[in-house]
DNA sequence: TAATAAACGCAACATTGTTGCATCTGATTA
DNA sequence: TAATCAGATGCAACAATGTTGCGTTTATTA
Protein backbone atom coordinates (compact mmCIF):
# COMPACT_ATOMS: atom_id res chain seq x y z
CA UNK A 1 0.00 0.00 0.00
CA UNK A 2 1.39 3.54 -0.99
CA UNK A 3 1.99 6.39 0.87
CA UNK A 4 -0.53 8.98 -0.97
CA UNK A 5 -1.63 11.84 0.38
CA UNK A 6 -4.89 11.34 0.61
CA UNK A 7 -4.02 8.61 2.46
CA UNK A 8 -1.72 10.54 5.32
CA UNK A 9 -4.49 13.06 5.75
CA UNK A 10 -7.11 10.30 6.05
CA UNK A 11 -4.83 8.73 8.85
CA UNK A 12 -3.87 11.69 10.56
CA UNK A 13 -6.99 13.21 10.69
CA UNK A 14 -8.69 10.00 12.18
CA UNK A 15 -5.58 9.30 13.87
CA UNK A 16 -5.67 12.50 16.73
CA UNK A 17 -9.63 12.62 17.43
CA UNK A 18 -11.30 10.11 19.18
CA UNK A 19 -14.48 10.02 17.37
CA UNK A 20 -15.90 7.69 14.53
CA UNK A 21 -16.02 9.52 11.31
CA UNK A 22 -18.22 9.30 8.48
CA UNK A 23 -17.03 9.66 5.01
CA UNK A 24 -19.09 13.19 4.37
CA UNK A 25 -17.19 13.94 7.83
CA UNK A 26 -13.78 13.20 6.52
CA UNK A 27 -14.49 14.61 3.10
CA UNK A 28 -15.72 18.28 4.57
CA UNK A 29 -12.57 18.50 6.48
CA UNK A 30 -10.03 18.89 4.31
CA UNK A 31 -10.92 19.86 0.37
CA UNK A 32 -10.34 18.83 -2.65
CA UNK A 33 -10.75 15.10 -1.95
CA UNK A 34 -12.96 13.02 -4.57
CA UNK A 35 -15.50 10.92 -2.69
CA UNK A 36 -14.74 7.88 -4.68
CA UNK A 37 -11.05 7.95 -3.99
CA UNK A 38 -11.85 8.36 0.37
CA UNK A 39 -14.41 5.37 0.25
CA UNK A 40 -11.69 3.20 -1.67
CA UNK A 41 -9.20 4.24 1.21
CA UNK A 42 -11.58 4.08 3.86
CA UNK A 43 -12.00 0.45 2.29
CA UNK A 44 -8.85 0.06 2.30
CA UNK A 45 -7.97 0.80 5.92
CA UNK A 46 -10.33 -1.09 6.79
CA UNK A 47 -9.71 -4.49 5.08
CA UNK A 48 -5.93 -3.72 5.95
CA UNK A 49 -7.08 -3.74 9.81
CA UNK A 50 -6.13 0.04 10.59
CA UNK A 51 -9.94 1.55 11.08
CA UNK A 52 -13.30 -0.48 11.80
CA UNK A 53 -16.25 0.35 10.77
CA UNK A 54 -19.21 1.34 12.91
CA UNK A 55 -22.94 2.01 11.97
CA UNK A 56 -24.56 4.80 14.41
CA UNK A 57 -27.86 5.05 15.54
CA UNK A 58 -28.79 7.01 12.71
CA UNK A 59 -27.43 4.29 10.37
CA UNK A 60 -24.80 6.29 9.72
CA UNK A 61 -21.68 4.63 8.64
CA UNK A 62 -18.42 5.61 10.37
CA UNK A 63 -15.01 4.82 10.85
CA UNK A 64 -12.45 5.06 13.46
CA UNK A 65 -8.78 4.84 14.37
CA UNK A 66 -7.90 1.79 16.89
CA UNK A 67 -5.39 3.32 18.22
CA UNK A 68 -3.11 2.08 21.50
CA UNK A 69 -5.53 2.44 24.13
CA UNK A 70 -7.25 0.00 22.54
CA UNK A 71 -7.12 -3.04 24.63
CA UNK A 72 -7.92 -5.55 21.66
CA UNK A 73 -4.90 -5.52 18.96
CA UNK A 74 -7.11 -7.96 16.62
CA UNK A 75 -9.72 -5.33 15.92
CA UNK A 76 -12.54 -7.12 16.76
CA UNK A 77 -15.80 -5.36 16.64
CA UNK A 78 -15.99 -6.03 20.43
CA UNK A 79 -15.81 -2.28 21.18
CA UNK A 80 -18.05 0.18 22.62
CA UNK A 81 -19.16 3.19 21.49
CA UNK A 82 -21.22 6.23 22.63
CA UNK A 83 -23.21 8.26 20.33
CA UNK A 84 -24.06 11.36 21.65
CA UNK A 85 -28.41 12.42 20.50
CA UNK A 86 -27.31 16.10 20.85
CA UNK A 87 -24.33 16.63 18.99
CA UNK A 88 -24.82 13.54 17.26
CA UNK A 89 -20.52 12.74 17.86
CA UNK A 90 -20.02 9.01 18.01
CA UNK A 91 -16.98 8.19 20.71
CA UNK A 92 -14.70 5.31 20.97
CA UNK A 93 -15.07 4.17 24.22
CA UNK A 94 -11.42 2.43 24.34
CA UNK A 95 -11.67 1.68 27.99
CA UNK A 96 -15.26 0.03 28.71
CA UNK A 97 -15.44 -3.19 28.42
CA UNK A 98 -18.15 -5.44 25.93
CA UNK A 99 -20.11 -7.61 28.70
CA UNK A 100 -20.89 -10.45 28.10
CA UNK A 101 -24.27 -12.35 27.26
CA UNK A 102 -26.40 -15.37 27.71
CA UNK A 103 -27.70 -16.05 24.21
CA UNK A 104 -30.52 -18.54 23.48
CA UNK A 105 -29.48 -22.18 22.72
CA UNK A 106 -27.58 -22.52 18.96
CA UNK A 107 -26.73 -19.23 18.87
CA UNK A 108 -22.88 -18.48 18.22
CA UNK A 109 -21.44 -14.92 18.93
CA UNK A 110 -18.49 -14.12 17.06
CA UNK A 111 -18.78 -10.41 18.14
CA UNK A 112 -20.86 -7.65 19.65
CA UNK A 113 -21.28 -4.06 18.83
CA UNK A 114 -22.56 -2.00 21.92
CA UNK A 115 -23.86 1.75 21.00
CA UNK A 116 -24.65 3.55 23.50
CA UNK A 117 -26.52 6.87 23.24
CA UNK A 118 -27.69 9.57 25.44
CA UNK A 119 -25.31 12.84 26.28
CA UNK A 120 -21.70 13.26 25.40
CA UNK A 121 -19.48 14.51 28.17
CA UNK A 122 -19.30 17.85 26.13
CA UNK A 123 -22.92 18.49 25.83
CA UNK A 124 -24.39 17.85 29.18
CA UNK B 1 -55.04 6.23 12.67
CA UNK B 2 -56.70 4.79 10.21
CA UNK B 3 -56.99 0.75 9.66
CA UNK B 4 -55.89 0.35 5.81
CA UNK B 5 -54.91 -2.83 4.30
CA UNK B 6 -51.22 -1.91 3.52
CA UNK B 7 -51.07 -1.30 7.25
CA UNK B 8 -52.66 -4.40 8.58
CA UNK B 9 -50.52 -6.21 6.12
CA UNK B 10 -47.16 -5.03 7.61
CA UNK B 11 -48.70 -5.40 11.15
CA UNK B 12 -49.50 -8.88 10.09
CA UNK B 13 -46.30 -10.19 8.78
CA UNK B 14 -44.62 -8.36 11.19
CA UNK B 15 -46.12 -9.81 14.32
CA UNK B 16 -46.10 -13.21 13.39
CA UNK B 17 -42.16 -13.41 12.80
CA UNK B 18 -39.39 -12.87 15.21
CA UNK B 19 -36.80 -11.28 13.06
CA UNK B 20 -36.34 -7.82 12.31
CA UNK B 21 -37.22 -6.69 8.46
CA UNK B 22 -36.15 -4.37 6.47
CA UNK B 23 -38.49 -2.16 3.95
CA UNK B 24 -37.43 -3.85 0.78
CA UNK B 25 -37.28 -7.74 2.13
CA UNK B 26 -40.95 -6.33 3.47
CA UNK B 27 -42.09 -4.67 0.15
CA UNK B 28 -41.20 -8.38 -1.36
CA UNK B 29 -43.18 -10.45 0.53
CA UNK B 30 -46.74 -8.67 -0.91
CA UNK B 31 -46.84 -7.80 -3.82
CA UNK B 32 -48.67 -4.12 -5.18
CA UNK B 33 -47.42 -2.48 -2.74
CA UNK B 34 -46.21 1.08 -3.46
CA UNK B 35 -42.25 1.84 -1.95
CA UNK B 36 -43.17 5.01 -0.45
CA UNK B 37 -46.39 4.19 1.58
CA UNK B 38 -44.42 1.33 2.99
CA UNK B 39 -41.67 4.27 4.16
CA UNK B 40 -44.31 6.50 5.00
CA UNK B 41 -46.37 3.13 6.76
CA UNK B 42 -42.82 2.26 8.75
CA UNK B 43 -42.99 5.51 10.12
CA UNK B 44 -45.84 5.97 11.26
CA UNK B 45 -45.47 3.07 13.21
CA UNK B 46 -42.28 3.45 14.46
CA UNK B 47 -43.47 7.08 15.90
CA UNK B 48 -46.95 5.62 17.22
CA UNK B 49 -44.48 3.19 19.59
CA UNK B 50 -45.68 -0.17 17.90
CA UNK B 51 -42.88 -0.92 16.36
CA UNK B 52 -38.49 0.01 16.61
CA UNK B 53 -36.51 0.35 14.26
CA UNK B 54 -32.81 -1.24 14.24
CA UNK B 55 -29.55 -0.86 12.06
CA UNK B 56 -28.08 -4.66 11.78
CA UNK B 57 -24.39 -5.05 11.18
CA UNK B 58 -24.01 -4.00 7.95
CA UNK B 59 -25.88 -0.75 8.36
CA UNK B 60 -29.04 -2.25 6.68
CA UNK B 61 -32.20 -0.72 8.64
CA UNK B 62 -34.33 -2.96 9.73
CA UNK B 63 -38.17 -3.01 12.13
CA UNK B 64 -39.24 -5.50 14.50
CA UNK B 65 -42.62 -5.57 16.38
CA UNK B 66 -42.38 -5.33 19.76
CA UNK B 67 -44.70 -8.69 21.54
CA UNK B 68 -45.86 -9.17 24.68
CA UNK B 69 -42.79 -11.52 24.90
CA UNK B 70 -41.22 -8.27 25.26
CA UNK B 71 -40.04 -6.80 28.99
CA UNK B 72 -40.13 -3.72 28.31
CA UNK B 73 -43.59 -1.97 27.59
CA UNK B 74 -42.22 1.80 26.77
CA UNK B 75 -40.36 0.22 23.66
CA UNK B 76 -37.06 1.84 24.55
CA UNK B 77 -33.93 0.45 22.60
CA UNK B 78 -32.34 -1.71 25.19
CA UNK B 79 -33.03 -4.72 23.08
CA UNK B 80 -30.35 -7.18 22.17
CA UNK B 81 -30.19 -8.10 18.44
CA UNK B 82 -29.14 -11.21 16.47
CA UNK B 83 -27.59 -10.49 13.17
CA UNK B 84 -26.40 -13.70 11.80
CA UNK B 85 -23.27 -14.01 9.29
CA UNK B 86 -25.14 -16.55 7.03
CA UNK B 87 -28.40 -15.76 6.47
CA UNK B 88 -28.63 -12.14 7.35
CA UNK B 89 -31.43 -12.47 9.05
CA UNK B 90 -31.89 -10.23 12.38
CA UNK B 91 -33.73 -11.70 15.44
CA UNK B 92 -35.14 -10.18 17.89
CA UNK B 93 -34.12 -11.45 21.32
CA UNK B 94 -36.31 -10.31 24.03
CA UNK B 95 -35.19 -12.54 26.79
CA UNK B 96 -31.85 -11.04 26.82
CA UNK B 97 -31.23 -8.75 29.20
CA UNK B 98 -29.01 -5.38 28.26
CA UNK B 99 -26.01 -5.18 30.49
CA UNK B 100 -25.53 -1.94 32.35
CA UNK B 101 -21.93 -0.68 31.66
CA UNK B 102 -19.84 1.83 33.53
CA UNK B 103 -19.59 4.99 31.37
CA UNK B 104 -17.00 7.75 31.70
CA UNK B 105 -17.41 10.65 33.94
CA UNK B 106 -19.83 12.92 32.24
CA UNK B 107 -21.34 10.34 29.79
CA UNK B 108 -25.11 10.28 30.74
CA UNK B 109 -26.89 6.79 28.79
CA UNK B 110 -30.82 7.12 27.68
CA UNK B 111 -30.28 3.60 25.53
CA UNK B 112 -28.55 0.57 24.54
CA UNK B 113 -27.96 -0.83 21.57
CA UNK B 114 -27.15 -4.00 21.40
CA UNK B 115 -26.10 -6.57 17.96
CA UNK B 116 -24.38 -9.79 18.66
CA UNK B 117 -23.12 -11.28 15.60
CA UNK B 118 -22.34 -14.81 14.59
CA UNK B 119 -24.53 -17.82 13.67
CA UNK B 120 -27.61 -18.79 14.14
CA UNK B 121 -30.31 -21.73 15.43
CA UNK B 122 -31.44 -22.82 11.65
CA UNK B 123 -27.88 -22.25 10.14
CA UNK B 124 -25.12 -23.50 12.84
C1' DT C 1 -75.16 8.29 1.68
C1' DA C 2 -72.33 12.48 1.78
C1' DA C 3 -68.47 14.95 3.65
C1' DT C 4 -63.73 15.16 4.92
C1' DA C 5 -59.43 14.23 6.85
C1' DA C 6 -56.22 10.96 6.17
C1' DA C 7 -53.76 7.72 3.24
C1' DC C 8 -52.14 6.53 -1.25
C1' DG C 9 -49.35 6.62 -5.49
C1' DC C 10 -46.71 8.94 -8.78
C1' DA C 11 -42.85 12.04 -10.17
C1' DA C 12 -38.93 14.05 -8.85
C1' DC C 13 -35.13 14.60 -5.99
C1' DA C 14 -31.21 13.80 -2.34
C1' DT C 15 -27.73 10.96 -0.25
C1' DT C 16 -24.77 7.17 0.01
C1' DG C 17 -22.11 3.80 -2.03
C1' DT C 18 -20.18 1.01 -6.16
C1' DT C 19 -17.99 -0.07 -10.80
C1' DG C 20 -15.51 0.66 -15.25
C1' DC C 21 -12.03 2.91 -17.42
C1' DA C 22 -8.61 6.23 -18.75
C1' DT C 23 -4.97 8.93 -16.56
C1' DC C 24 -1.59 9.99 -13.20
C1' DT C 25 1.97 9.04 -9.63
C1' DG C 26 5.01 6.94 -6.07
C1' DA C 27 8.28 3.35 -5.36
C1' DT C 28 11.58 0.44 -7.55
C1' DT C 29 15.27 -0.66 -10.68
C1' DA C 30 18.64 0.32 -14.05
C1' DT D 1 18.78 10.54 -12.01
C1' DA D 2 15.57 8.61 -15.42
C1' DA D 3 12.52 4.94 -16.94
C1' DT D 4 9.13 1.78 -15.60
C1' DC D 5 4.80 -0.02 -13.98
C1' DA D 6 1.64 -1.54 -10.52
C1' DG D 7 -1.24 0.77 -7.98
C1' DA D 8 -3.86 5.06 -6.90
C1' DT D 9 -6.77 8.65 -8.64
C1' DG D 10 -10.77 11.03 -10.75
C1' DC D 11 -14.55 11.19 -13.77
C1' DA D 12 -18.97 9.30 -15.60
C1' DA D 13 -22.48 6.37 -14.88
C1' DC D 14 -25.18 3.61 -12.15
C1' DA D 15 -27.76 1.36 -8.02
C1' DA D 16 -30.04 1.36 -3.54
C1' DT D 17 -32.28 3.79 -0.05
C1' DG D 18 -34.98 7.36 1.68
C1' DT D 19 -37.73 11.96 1.37
C1' DT D 20 -41.05 15.64 -0.34
C1' DG D 21 -44.86 17.74 -3.06
C1' DC D 22 -49.15 17.18 -4.93
C1' DG D 23 -53.29 15.46 -6.98
C1' DT D 24 -56.36 11.42 -6.28
C1' DT D 25 -58.54 7.87 -3.61
C1' DT D 26 -60.47 5.84 0.54
C1' DA D 27 -61.89 4.88 5.44
C1' DT D 28 -64.42 6.83 8.93
C1' DT D 29 -68.26 9.60 11.00
C1' DA D 30 -72.17 12.04 11.00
Amino acid sequence: MKATPVRLKVLEVLSTTHLALSPSELESSFSKVDRITLYRTLKDFEEAGMIHKIIDTDGVTRFAFCNNNCPDATHTEDHVHFNCKKCHKMFCLAHVQTPSLQLPDGFTSTGINTVVHGICKYCS
